[in-house]
DNA sequence: CCGCATCCGAATGGATACTG
DNA sequence: CAGTATCCATTCGGATGCGG
């Protein structure tokens, strides 16, 4: 079972989007944030708030990040006079929404599979990994 | 829809081995030598050979992690006289393959949206995401 | 309210040479 | 064959201050 026809080679790998989608995954917060998102529209602050840890800047290209790649949409609610962004509300794309069963499948797993995992880790005893 | 009742705090994500599962998907090269090993059992210098463009550091690191994890065992099968390891097997734990399909669905989902997340990034006109 | 700019330490990815 | 040792570049995650 080789991974599903996705081709081996760097050039290949990198013109389908597989590992793109990987590393989203692997992205701390990227998940949390979609799966929010999901569920109904945030603004930035509430975003922030609503997640604990997650520095402003972090927040900022992780969002920034799931935008450009139209797993969630960004929307300019109000401007004021100056110019300046008041209202901004956040909302997982249909894209998005697609995307996020398999990635609950995966945390899913992850919560079964929890002993076995902590089993395994407190029984290795080989070289240190790092 | 949360993430399944994934807790949000960041000691409690650390609790439960989620963000772990998560990591390890999202690292550049666990999945495709999981899907590798989880075929037929290979050999190090093999799977260096079979998979272009990954050092051997990236290889030992990535397989070592695996193995902590419980996702894929390595079997010593040769040792000289001089006590030096001469012949290594890797091969899918039964926790291994049952994480597979999961990631092969993720991959799935890529190829059958690389051109929606194409177009995506392709229409993306917001400020530099780095 | 919604960010961006700057600075930092740590982790990750990679090339290459060497060893038992 | 199966790794380890070095060294380096890039990225990631985070803290904090500033600005429209």
């Amino acid at each position: 079972m080789s991974l599903v026809e996705v081709p081996v080679t760097t050039e290949q790998r990198a013109e389908c989007h597989v590992s793109d989608v990987m590393a989203r995954v692997g992205e701390r917060w990227s998940v949390l944030v979609l799966s929010l998102v999901a569920d109904r529209t945030y603004g930035f602050n509430e975003l922030d708030r609503a997640i604990e840890g997650l520095s402003r800047r972090i927040l900022t290209r992780t969002l920034r990040t799931l935008e450009r790649d139209g797993l969630v949409q960004r929307s300019v609610l109000g401007v004021s006079h100056h110019g300046a962004v008041e209202r901004v509300e956040y909302a997982a794309t249909p894209l998005g929404r697609s995307l996020l069963p398999l990635v609950i499948a995966l945390g899913e797993w992850a919560v079964e599979h929890e002993t076995d995992l902590r089993e395994a880790q407190a029984a290795y005893a080989g070289p240190p990994v790092r």
